[in-house]
DNA sequence: TATTGTTATACTCTATAACTATA
DNA sequence: TATAGTTATAGAGTATAACAATA
């Protein structure tokens, strides 16, 4: 304790210290609310790219996350050993694996959806709801392609 | 552009996803201006905890920034090979390194906090001044320890 | 020849353990 | 015995290359 912990102001107002920290609370945050449902929110990104599409290959799904196929190959492996989603052949191009939620992967991506929220109910305690409202429109803003 | 490309609304309007895409974009225009000036945003942070505090040891200067004394070690050989930063033996405890700024290291400093600043305002171009203030005091109001 | 899924490999980042020199 | 810095090692996470099946 002797020393005053914390990196000091010169730091901590700058903007990419201030969401890579906010960040890093809402992933702690979000996957403490999950681990009893036994997926993180890693997971329920892909379970809700999922749920928010027609059917697709895993290929399909890797580019909407931005992540590259090999990793997802992992990824699918685990969901589909949780029952939460299945992978079956394309019919009328059998190279590609149509990846789809089960019943209980549906399931889980509403309950996650629900306990998520709360952590984010959490994260935002300090603010108003109109303040917790600007924010979420500023960040949507930020992140809209300029146009 | 056979897919609508993005993950869709369900994934987009998650507080984690846009905290994390923003300090994603954050951290490439940071970089991207501090490249001609030799250091990246990482090495930024560790130049503005030494030169906002006392001159202190390594441990020190790792324990405010929460990183772990062994990779502490890379960062201030890189910024001393860089003529940034000097270390020198504490004289009443000579197992400690005393590490300090070079005048080029706040000459470096100076220059790649204006920087910074101008690539939050390339970031933050969507919003209005009061806008972009609300959304850094919102993070900040979060960030703060509860009390 | 190109593409999808897969596996194997390498590379980065970070954390853990062990060593040294000081205390 | 404990601590600061260092080095070596191992672990996650991710990207690249190569391979099999299919188109």
């Amino acid at each position: 304790m002797d020393d005053q912990s914390g990196p000091g102001p010169l730091v901590t107002s700058r903007l990419g210290y201030l969401l890579k920290h906010a960040h890093r609370e809402m992933d702690r945050l979000s996957n403490e609310a999950l681990a009893p449902l036994g997926i993180d929110a890693r997971e329920l990104g892909i379970l809700l790219v999922i749920a928010s599409h027609e059917p697709g290959s895993q290929q399909q799904v890797a580019e909407r996350l931005g992540i590259d196929r090999t990793s997802m190959v992992a990824f699918v492996d685990s969901l589909e050993s949780k029952g939460l989603l299945t992978r079956h052949p394309h019919p009328d191009d059998r190279r590609r694996n149509i990846v789809e939620l089960t019943d209980a992967g549906h399931h889980t991506t509403r309950t996650a959806s629900e306990v998520t929220q709360r952590a984010e109910a959490t994260l935002l305690a300090a603010l108003t709801t109109d303040q917790a409202q600007q924010l979420r429109g500023a960040l949507q803003r930020i992140l809209a392609p300029p146009g």
